[in-house]
RNA sequence: GCGCUUGUAGCUCAGCCGGAUAGAGCAUCGGCCUUCUAAGCCGAGGGUCGCAGGUUCGAGUCCUGCCAGGCGCGCCA
């Protein structure tokens, strides 16, 4: 039972009977709730752990906090691992423990290997995490980067906490974009055909629908060609005309439809759809995000998911008609504004789509349903909330994390986007510019629902100015070490440095094994709170420790106990850092 | 206008359930390579935690008001 990481526990348990005692003695109310606080201190003048729990129950036991602690201090039971306590500041009861104690967290470290940090804590509970579900309009852009990042290493940092988990990408197939990107590839393809065509304000500009046009003209020849005439025939006068540009690239799609047939006008919209989707999962993996499933929108309207969807919300009495449209009541349940289900015309709406999709969630049943969104979608949040509740589900199931873009700078440049002209910055190219492993750092080290500045220029920097470099170089400074041992001739007696561990005393060593006990503290945290950029400043901290460490001493000594001592704890560091960097989706290289 | 959100060093940001003197990187200045990778280390300067109240043993953290920025308020997705 070294386990440094149960120390806080340990000391809790010890807390807890002392405080029995108290109230037996009668020094304490014995129906006295106690909100035990154990944290590590930031100042090793204050030992390695402090308790406030004489300061919280002061009143209470109307003691003064300082003597109440001294009562505390003296009621507690003997630990081999707790050599001193002391009473500090207002009445912190601060725990030095034993180094020897805590040493032991490097043999843990060796024996776990890559397990050292996962913990049982989510006991198994079902988790799906939905992230990214974007439209398969086109590419993935640098903002979608962010979501994707965050998602991934959310969903890895619950698995290394015991949770099940589910990742999930919905594809929105269905819906107006989807047929506005159709009619896009459509008159490219007519393009291709030699028809000559304007091309609409509002479609899809990007090079990529060339590309499907062209791909789709090579395998199916002129099955799709219709004459520009017949096309052009009837339409509305487009933006640039005067027009309205909503209203001309809706009649382009109509058009579509009328003239392909839904045959043909199918196998058009396909095209489009399986080659985007099959960008985004490529370019996707190659960002080292993977999915278990790919949830389609379309599906739920041919299985009937919508349809039996809203049936519920009516049973449950939450639908009304207003103006020929069928509405939720979702004002009733805390949203802003009740929301149209279904439209006069008779289509339903992307939200009766999103409530079916939760529905299907609630069955499915996760314990968890955890959507990542950009931070715009904020706003939705009340009406999905709604959805659940009026579907009989438990709202507090789900939890919303929202994502805001990123800006992206080069230097002190803005990088200009814009979606309208098709030209924007994809992930693919800034993987292309950065690499996978920076993209992901850069990613996940700030909080996710604030905004960020994504420096290019710094990405890409193979200087001490890019922390993703950093983090990576202690792991390779210490793989360094053990390939100059090996030059010289000495092997590391793996067991002999873990009976002389009492040999590591510097304070570099202390601090350094005060880190890595702290790690499975910090994954455990990460993922409870889903904020990644804990674990990226953790690892910055172990990083720099170790940096100032290596500096300090020598490690490959003649003394062959201190040597291997110190080899056993370069190494449990070199552990930790792959494992967290494992988690943020980045490489621990060997030789840099 | 209403709702959500943010305001911490020159810049970019941390700050756990309210805890001890508010931290890090970059930038600036000064040092350290005949010794395990200088993609590194050591040191210095730099702060009215947006402003004003309140809650309490204690507030960057919680509450209220104000100021400033961002986002959202479609029968779009």
């Amino acid at each position: 039972m070294s386990g440094s990481p149960f120390m806080k526990k340990r000391l809790e348990t010890l807390l807890r009977s002392a405080l029995e005692r108290l109230k037996t003695a009668g020094d304490l109310p014995a129906d006295q709730e106690v909100p035990l606080q154990i944290e590590r201190t930031r100042d090793p003048a204050h030992g390695d752990f402090a308790a406030n729990t004489a300061m919280l129950l002061a009143k209470s036991a109307r003691c003064d906090p300082r003597r109440l602690a001294e009562k505390i201090r003296a009621a507690l039971p003997e630990d081999p691992a707790v050599i001193r306590t002391e009473i500090a500041g207002p009445g912190f009861i601060n725990f030095f423990l034993d180094a020897i104690a805590q040493h032991r967290v490097i043999a843990d470290i060796h024996g776990q290997g890559p397990g050292f940090g996962r913990s049982s804590i989510g006991a198994g509970q079902r988790v799906q995490v939905e992230f990214v579900s974007a439209n398969p309009t086109g590419p993935l852009h640098v903002g979608h980067g962010r979501g994707a990042a965050y998602g991934a290493v959310v969903a890895d940092l619950l698995e290394a906490a015991g949770f099940d988990v589910h990742r999930e990408y919905y594809v929105n197939d269905a819906g107006r974009q989807m047929d506005i990107l159709a009619a896009s590839v459509w008159l490219r393809y007519l393009e291709n055909c030699g028809e000559v065509l304007p091309f609409p304000a509002n479609g899809y500009r990007g090079e990529y629908v060339r590309d499907i046009a062209s791909d789709l003209y090579r395998t199916q020849g002129e099955r799709y060609r219709t004459s520009a005439d017949e096309v052009l025939l009837g339409l509305p006068p487009d933006e640039p005309q005067g027009g309205d540009k909503e209203e001309y690239i809706d009649a382009v799609v109509s058009k579509s439809k009328n003239l392909l047939g839904p045959e043909r006008y199918c196998e058009v919209f396909n095209a489009g759809l399986d080659s985007i989707l099959d960008d985004i999962r490529d370019d996707l993996g190659e960002f080292g995000t993977h999915y278990q499933e790919w949830f389609s929108e379309q599906s739920l309207t041919e299985t009937g998911a919508v349809e039996r969807a809203l049936e519920r919300l009516k049973s449950s009495g939450y639908v009304y008609e207003k103006d020929g449209a069928q509405w939720f009541a979702s004002t009733r349940l805390g949203d802003e504004k009740d929301r149209v289900l279904v439209r006069e015309n008779g289509q339903t709406t992307y939200f009766a789509s999103d409530v079916a999709y939760h529905l299907n969630k609630l069955e499915r049943g996760f314990d968890r349903i955890v959507n990542v969104w950009g931070a715009d979608h904020h706003g939705y949040i009340p009406r999905v909330k709604a959805a659940i509740q009026a579907l009989g589900g438990d709202a507090s199931k789900l939890e919303v994390l929202l994502v805001q873009f990123a800006v992206l700078y080069r230097g002190t440049e803005r990088v200009q986007m814009s979606t309208r002209s098709g030209e924007f910055v994809t992930l693919r190219q800034l993987r292309n510019e950065v690499g996978k492993d920076a993209a992901r750092f850069f990613y996940v080290m700030r909080k996710s629902d604030q905004h960020m500045d994504f420096d290019l220029k710094l990405a890409t920097s193979r200087t001490n100015e890019n922390p993703v470099y950093y983090v990576q170089y202690a792991h390779a400074r210490v793989c360094s070490v053990f390939r100059q041992l090996d030059e010289k001739g000495w092997a590391r007696d793996l067991g002999r440095g873990m009976r002389r561990l009492e040999r590591l005393c510097e304070p570099h060593e202390l601090t350094l094994v005060a880190s890595l006990s702290r790690y499975p503290e910090v994954v455990e945290q990460a993922a409870l709170q889903y904020a990644p950029h804990h674990l990226v400043h953790y690892l910055r901290d172990l990083a720099a420790e170790f940096h100032g460490y290596y500096n300090s001493c020598q490690f490959l000594v003649e003394d062959g106990d201190l040597r291997d001592a110190r080899l056993n704890l370069i190494d449990a560091v070199r552990q930790v850092i792959a494992n967290g960097l494992g988690l943020l989706g980045v490489s621990a290289p060997e030789t840099m």
